[in-house]
DNA sequence: ATAACCGTTCCCCATAGCCAAACGCACGGT
DNA sequence: ACCGTGCGTTTGGCTATGGGGAACGGTTAT
């Protein structure tokens, strides 16, 4: 059995921050979002808040237009998506690595994307689906870490030496899967492994039948994040169709890579 | 001269609501994103705070992951695009639509979009851009003014009367280019034109040399959103071009409508 | 050197945010 | 028809919390 992982880690609710009343409200809208929409009293039962403390906290939000309501259930509102689109949008990687990801999914006809690290996780900033591409649970935005996956091996594994050990140090190597690595040496000599060929492999270490291909995109010694092809162990299987996948991966990256340069 | 619209509309900072602290941590992430980053001084004589108000309320928003910092720079950070494209996600529209809109994007070479209504704005959920394309400024989460635009129009002519004066009402009838209908007996005359034949048409109303076809998306009698296709005037000023591509939309929109009965 | 600017820290006060309890309303079982 | 139980809402009062102002430390420009 593999531990099931936290879909979403939301901030715990009482947190050492100056402003108490706005991490309360974040942690009540990410606890919405885990539970698909949520009432008062739901809430308040959770957190241990009082209900009339919740209902405040949901009325600022709704009149605020950041949750909406049907009824009695409260749902994240797309106000998100607007800042988000925004973040997005600021990140150059995406806007230079775009086109060259819709490339390499129809090329591949498998799943291409685009992520970078923000706060030791690695983020999805785009993903094209290819003919033959399976639906994954990620969607925009998703939050991965780092040890678990191709893109995020590849990015952990061109990072500081101190930054790497802070990140493990912080969010540990929960298990996703039974081939997640969750060894701090095997870790250390994989990403070693993924520097020496320059790309990260991953054998269904985050999802069971997924694997995928990831390339690093680095410009001047910085590392600005990573692309990846993923598709099914019953097409990954094959080592000379991963290996196709490799260098179509890795001259995507060198592409981006270029256009990075004078971006 | 045209009024120059207001690109973001933020939340006022002090506003009627239970919780103030939450308003005003908002408020400032929304200002930082409408200075595309801002340090603690000048969000403080923005708003009329104290210096130290605006720093407890940055260092709580940096400290569960909301902003990222870069030296005195804070900036908007991705943990809002994990939101937004979670409540992209729930949107059913945005799931069945997105297909039709690559189809759509790559038929007419153009840009097709997707759309629908929250609190009386329009929220781009999906773009594509065809071979042609033309780059604009509306990212992901665009929120945009329903009368100033094709897909807002669409969307508009199918709310109830009562909704379309409350919204009406709420935003007024801001002038974007001197095409904006800002007239509010013409914009009623437009939209049941918008009924009579499925599309809406915007002719440069929103965005100078930008023209859009639109066609609203209905189930059972409920207005799901809209889809568009928009291009430059260049071609979009060509009569038989634009009747091909409303017939193409409005196809698209009959296709998502049978997809939505069955979903 | 010195001034000007930034973010940060400190401390005190008013009030904003919290809780508990009571309330109104809609169901649903009896 | 009735009451019990579940919901969200409202109220009022206590206290912690978030606010302001002023002083501090660091960096940059003059």
């Amino acid at each position: 059995m593999t531990t099931q992982p936290p879909a979403f880690d939301a901030q715990p609710p009482e947190f050492d921050a100056p402003i108490k009343a706005t991490t309360r409200s974040m942690a009540i809208v990410e606890e919405i979002r885990k539970r698909d929409g949520a009432g008062v009293t739901e809430l308040a039962d959770h957190f241990g808040f009082s209900k009339s403390t919740v209902h405040d906290h949901l009325t600022t939000l709704v009149e605020t237009k950041y949750l909406t309501r049907n009824g009695d259930e409260y749902e994240v509102g797309l106000r998100f998506l607007s800042l988000g689109g925004y973040a997005r949008k600021q990140q150059e990687l995406y806007e230079i690595a775009k086109p060259e990801i819709d490339d390499l999914a129809a090329e591949t006809g498998e799943s291409a994307k685009v992520a970078v690290e923000e706060y030791g996780r690695g983020v999805y900033l785009y993903q094209s689906l290819g003919d033959n591409a399976i639906r994954t649970d990620s969607h925009l935005g998703t939050r991965v870490y780092l040890h678990s996956c191709g893109v995020g091996k590849a990015i952990l594994a061109h990072l500081p030496e101190e930054r790497i050990e802070a990140i493990v140090e912080e969010y540990g190597l929960p298990e996703w899967t039974k081939y997640t690595i969750t060894d701090e040496d095997a870790l250390y000599e994989e990403l070693e492994r993924v520097r020496e060929r320059g790309t990260a492999i991953d054998h269904e270490e985050r999802i069971r039948g997924l694997r995928c291909v990831a390339a690093p995109v680095i410009r001047n010694g910085d590392l600005l994040g990573a692309i990846s092809v993923s598709g099914p162990t019953k097409r990954f299987g094959d080592d000379a169709y991963v290996q196709d996948i490799a260098e179509l991966v890795q001259d995507t990256a060198r592409v981006v890579e270029i256009n990075a340069k004078y971006w």
